[in-house]
DNA sequence: CCAGATACCCGCCACT
DNA sequence: TTAGTGGCGGGTATCT
């Protein structure tokens, strides 16, 4: 069971004091129609979430919705969690609580993952928990977080950002991407594709994506390539080139990478290898097929391809991710 | 891991 | 005039 604490401060953001407990509750739910599928018993759930602030017990939310937020645990959830969730708070130029700051050091120090929304950033970075590191926060602030520490390599470019131990996401919604990630990384593909289904959430995005698209024209462009990009869902294993997906979007290559730049934030091929590299993740976790055979039904040309690509978004090689998968659960 | 071949991506620009 | 399209060139990423 995976313990996770989310550090509440004052004047905290109540939709993002609420993502981990949408997504890894919902984690929840989808391991046990896992376990019943399979006809086992229904397991124990995976994550423990307990809602904590460390000083006080209560901390209001007086802005966007005014309503008031219950911390039913207090500083010892945060000392028992494997993963520390740090919303953003409405003072976070201001110092952060130093009991706050001592959580976290001493949570990061017997290695618990600490993951920031938005501007939570700020807090772990008080506590010198990002010194050296590359990270991220909402795009207002990402000129702010570099001016203040110097040390960090702030990317602004990007949905979340994941140092192993630290994660720091872009704010809002970026954080529901961050926390399917942390699923996916401790639970496996499978487990968090169902969870993303179960929280209507498109599977694509990922940490390398573009904080924010302009829209020139919202209606027509959030849905316009939607189809093809099913459909690219469906036919990954296939060998796509540029040409069919042009095609299967009654366009010229051309206007195809163009409006993926615009309205999806990424390329064609970048978006086909993530999705490949998932059902890959997927193949690994859940069959005995061979690297080799994982690589041609998956859509990669060969095993080299493979595991250029899998190493590279994924962090371990193909071969060690199984072992290690299949050790953890 | 290297190297040659190929595919892709995107600025530029003419065109509808 | 503005908005969108798509061919072309060639630097770069990816494949074999």
């Amino acid at each position: 069971m995976t313990v996770v604490a989310v550090l509440v401060q004052e004047g905290a953001i109540g939709f993002e004091v609420m993502i981990p407990g949408q997504v890894f509750g919902m984690a929840n739910m989808a391991a046990a129609e896992g376990d019943s599928d399979r006809g086992g018993a229904v397991g124990s759930p995976r994550y423990d979430i307990r809602v904590c602030a460390v000083g006080r017990s209560v901390t209001t939310l007086p802005v966007w919705g005014a309503t008031e937020l219950r911390t039913p645990f207090g500083p010892e959830a945060v000392a028992a969690a494997d993963i520390v969730v740090v919303p953003g708070a409405e003072k976070f130029l201001e110092e952060p609580d130093s009991e706050v700051l001592d959580a976290l050091r001493a949570a990061a120090a017997r290695g618990a993952r600490i993951a920031t929304v938005c501007v939570g950033a700020f807090t772990v970075a008080a506590a010198g928990l990002l010194d050296g590191k590359r990270a991220t926060t909402h795009w207002q602030w990402t000129d702010e977080l570099a001016r203040r520490y110097p040390a960090i390599d702030v990317d602004p470019t990007v949905l979340f950002v994941d140092n192993g131990q630290i994660l720091t996401s872009a704010g809002m919604a970026s954080g529901l991407d961050m926390c399917l990630h942390l699923v996916r990384s401790g639970l496996g593909a499978e487990l968090a594709s169902r969870t993303a289904r179960r929280l209507v959430l498109p599977l694509w995005r990922d940490g390398g994506q573009a904080q924010y698209i302009e829209h020139p024209d919202p209606v027509d462009s959030t849905h316009s390539l939607a189809p093809t990009i099913e459909w690219m869902e469906r036919n990954a294993a296939e060998p796509l080139g540029l040409e069919a997906i042009a095609a299967r979007a009654s366009m010229s290559v051309r206007s195809l990478t163009r409006h993926f730049r615009t309205h999806v934030g990424t390329t064609p091929l970048a978006l086909l290898v993530r999705m490949r590299v998932d059902r890959a993740r997927r193949l690994l976790e859940s069959t005995e097929l061979s690297v080799d055979r994982v690589a041609r039904e998956s859509g990669f040309g060969s095993e080299a391809s493979l595991r250029y690509h899998f190493t590279r978004s994924v962090g371990v090689a193909p071969q060690k991710y199984r072992s290690s998968y299949l050790t953890a659960s």
